[in-house]
DNA sequence: ATTATCTATAGATCTATAGATAATGC
DNA sequence: ATTATCTATAGATCTATAGATAATGC
């Protein structure tokens, strides 16, 4: 018997075959974004006929929102190896750890990458995502911030909302510039320096 | 007689055509992003036939090409109105003036944050031109850094090429921000704030 | 002669659906 | 019964070229 509100899942091949289909369209779309990936292509890759994908995904506009909600479970995956919840300015450091970890992965920033360059027009299938997405970072990073502040290890009168969307700001500018020119844009390097820079600047004093 | 290298323009008629249709273009590709944009849709608004455009722009590439020219012309004009070349500290609030601006033609900044993450998969007809323009930005900023420690004006221990790489980040990133849900994020202000809080950190003490 | 413009069309996609067959597992 | 898969195809694009006609201006 099934939980309330819980689906049927299908037959098990089924389900390796849709991860499957999702790791590729993941790569699809972050190397010629959403409107540049073709379903055909995928299906072919996942070695499965164009039908038989949009038997799994019902439309290319699903899929593409299936695949961004995977990688916020693979980003889920990838932290919970390390428990969290730290607070203070850990949580800066811990921002650090993100992306050292992030100039890993090239592929998943791309996608993140594209994905949010593509989803400001408006009709853009990921332009809800996108905008909850930035939405739900800034109210974490400044809730981690706000605690810093709480704890005294920040000075007391400082913004956490303005600071939290600037350093998302920052680590995303830096991505693009990195993925542009990765041998002259050492993202993780600058980004460390930002946030020394920072508590620096921001420590009581 | 034409001087060396000039090309023969067309007729005035022509001339004009070609405005109207990079006007049109840089917001269709603004709005849709280059793969999105179509050439017939670009072709009705400028009341021409989709050959007719082709006659003007030989291909869609080559569209795209000439609308990144066209806006990089538009920026020097909006610029040299006021004569630019500002050193020191000053060099930083043109920067906060420059984040105003930007601030009241969303359009032009749409196209470059479309393009700037479209353009970072490998085969986008704007790739190269995002590298080498943001190689561009991060010396010219540089080089405007690197003065104000000259004159006095910042601490002689800073790094100009990293301090450099991390303005234009937090511009982008706030740009992507402010794009994406412009009620909740006040990009010039966020960004006054940013060069308030450097230029208090990297003042000479 | 050069430039500007059009109609018509080739040729290559693309997404999505219809409808059939086969495999799975309650 | 449900799920997984296929072939075939509709219907809508899309970019680019061929080839003709008209306007422009050296």
């Amino acid at each position: 018997m099934r939980a309330a509100g819980e689906r049927r899942r299908g037959y098990a091949a089924g389900q390796a075959r849709r991860e499957r289909i999702l790791a590729i369209a993941l790569q699809e779309f972050a190397e010629n974004g959403y409107r540049g990936a073709s379903l055909a292509r995928i299906a072919e890759r996942a070695e499965i006929s164009q039908a038989g994908l949009l038997h799994h995904f019902r439309s290319k506009e699903r899929l593409l929102i299936a695949v961004l909600e995977y990688r916020d479970e693979l980003d889920v995956r990838r932290y919970s190896a390390d428990a969290r919840p730290a607070g203070g300015l850990r949580a800066l450091d811990d921002l650090v750890d993100l992306v050292e970890r992030n100039s890993r992965v090239p592929g998943l920033v791309q996608l993140f990458t594209v994905m949010s360059g593509e989803a400001v027009t408006a009709d853009h299938p990921g332009h809800e995502w996108a905008r909850e997405r930035y939405r739900r970072l800034r109210d974490e990073v400044s809730r981690v911030l706000g605690r810093a502040v709480e704890e005294g290890e920040l000075r007391a009168d400082i913004d956490p909302e303005a600071h939290a969307a600037r350093l998302i700001a920052m680590m995303d500018g830096l991505q693009n510039q990195w993925l542009l020119d990765p041998d002259r844009v050492d993202m993780a390097a600058l980004f460390r320096g930002h946030i020394a820079d920072l508590v620096a600047a921001l420590r009581p004093r």
